[in-house]
DNA sequence: CTGTTAGCGCATTCAA
DNA sequence: TTGAATGCGCTAACAG
């Protein structure tokens, strides 16, 4: 007989709060009260029902319970993308504050599709969850309806400017803002000749909002954004790569050029640096969103970091604070801000 | 009256079946069966139920559904991190896949860490979920008991080698073996004295499982192992960096320099680069993932590709196949094997 | 401090 | 082809 014999013999279906009860020799209430902390019990009649649920690996029905008492422990996230470490940043910082709190997130990636994102909301909403955090704030009308109707809290995250009414509470920073400041700094830099290369901007709305807060604050300081390149596609360190080629080719003479984000201007790096295009004197690069690694590269990045992590946390922790009880409402929405990184490419 | 006013004024609690069923003047049940296409079903019946459903956008309460029924549309996902791409890449696979059957991924990340493994396993279980997906074969036994008792569907990936009796089906690969044959391929471009950089490997087993692969094959075909340098904490490129300059600094006559994964090894591609340390002639690198940004380095990063989009689909696929009805069981064990990238940095 | 009684919203018998 | 009854496993009053 060997240890993992212990344990006890593996049921063939989950185990009831009655059995627990049973062995306990209690009520079904008194061992839900006592898993769930509530209420006064007797330190004997504890131990006792803690000990049978702990013999037999009992393990509660959240169903059940989430349908008898009101909202579920779910937290509905919804995302467009994991094909870079962006989202999965926000992910992470999600899930991290919903553990401590006892909750878990369920996932829906949306690809950038509105019609999937409108499945995919109604989807999570079906587990009645206790909220949902939805990247962007651009959303359909059918989106925004289920949103508002089924009275769960909603937090957008990532993006803050827009003239959409908001569906919840916003934690997110300026795209806008952010593609200005790039302007600013490589306009100031002494650059005026400026190329841009994006990937598909027609479903990244939050890169095409820093696409367009950079060109009009580039007017405003009197640069010139002489040439654009998009690449079809999502974006990725290759696709910035062809981008910069492609851009060059059609544009030789540019001062700068500007990413839609840090994966097309690595790749746009790695082109430079494969054909000696010397970094910033011959071109300056920069892109958004201050990866890893684009400043461990030889020649730090100009990019522009966004806090995606506390993005995250924060998101979940509006879902958390939901006017529980009274207090002051927490601000409906919450800049996060950006840092511009200097770099070296530019 | 603007056209968003069409829709119904938002309800202050979801509706319930019962709603639909009154506006559509029918009862509970028919309702339920047109929802989900089940039974036979007047047309018109049909009509009126999908009609009254749709303009008082009413959403299925899936917590009463699976508690009413047996199991839940839910799916839990367990993976270490996602402080890289690696598992981002999974989860997506995981998620479309399991988005096609109407399922969704509750997700839990565990840190590599045993204890916090223990409990979101259990949180998981408490959804009584259609199955988990869970990375990693090596768990402690109060997880195999979780996983073996409730019943559930388990899928473990990523690894398929260890002498421990699978919880359920398989999906991975053997990286004992990717760092065979990464040692193999290297002792045949000619090196012979080789360094090792890695990051946490007590926690990551399955890097620990390459070291280990790699030493062996090395001491077999006549390479040495000479000198390891560990750095705490994840892998990351600067990790990898800094993990390079520290072992050249206490050895510098090696040949190549075999990584723990390829963030690591990009980093030492960047400290070679910035170190004017030629690639392969000087140093080799090597790394394993195969990850998008090694192949678009100026030298294409010496690498072992693994599948793992692929994995997570197929992960998600196992669950949705479990034996429903008769037919031959599919294999225990799916080896997705890996692919050796030669590259240009060995 | 503990037990009993009612549902939560739905899927599933069984009748009709 | 449809409706009425029953219970999934648990929490929430309400007694005691």
């Amino acid at each position: 007989m060997t240890i993992r014999d212990e344990t006890v013999p593996t049921p063939a279906s989950p185990l009831r709060l009655a059995e627990v009860a049973a062995r306990a020799g209690v009520s079904e209430s008194t061992v839900s009260r006592v898993l769930r902390n509530i209420g006064p019990i007797a330190e004997t009649t504890r131990a006792a029902v803690l000990k049978a649920a702990e013999e037999l690996g009992y393990v509660p029905n959240r169903l059940a319970g989430a349908l008898a008492s009101t909202g579920s422990a779910l937290v509905g996230v919804v995302v467009p993308s994991l094909d870079n470490i962006v989202f999965a940043e926000v992910l992470r910082g999600v899930t991290e504050k919903l553990e401590e709190a006892g909750l878990q997130a369920v996932i829906g990636v949306t690809g950038y599709d509105l019609a999937r994102e409108e499945r995919i909301v109604s989807a999570l909403l079906a587990w009645r969850p206790r909220g949902i955090v939805i990247a962007g704030i651009d959303h359909t009308p059918r989106v925004r309806d289920l949103l508002a109707a089924n009275g769960t809290a909603v937090v957008e995250m990532m993006d803050i400017d827009g003239s959409e009414p908001a569906l919840g509470r916003r934690v997110g920073l300026s795209h806008g803002a952010a593609g200005a400041a790039m302007a600013a700094h490589l306009v100031a830099r002494g650059h005026r000749r400026f190329g841009y290369v994006g990937h598909d901007i027609s479903r990244d709305i939050r890169a095409r909002k820093r696409l367009d807060g950079f060109a009009a604050e580039l007017a405003r300081r009197g640069g010139d954004l002489v040439a654009r390149q998009m690449v079809p596609g999502p974006s990725s360190v290759s696709a910035g790569r062809a981008g910069l080629a492609a851009l060059l080719a059609a544009q030789p003479d540019l001062d700068a050029v500007y990413f839609s984000n840090d994966d097309m201007a690595v790749g746009g790096y790695f082109h430079c640096e494969a054909n000696g295009i010397r970094m910033p004197d011959d071109l300056a690069i920069a892109g958004f969103n201050g990866l890893d690694i684009g400043q461990e590269l030889p020649r730090r990045l100009t990019t522009v970091r966004s806090p995606r992590y506390r993005i995250g946390q924060l998101a979940a922790e509006q879902i958390l604070t939901r006017q529980d009880a009274a207090g002051p409402a927490s601000p409906a929405t919450i800049d996060v801000g950006f840092e511009l990184i200097a770099g070296e490419t530019a």
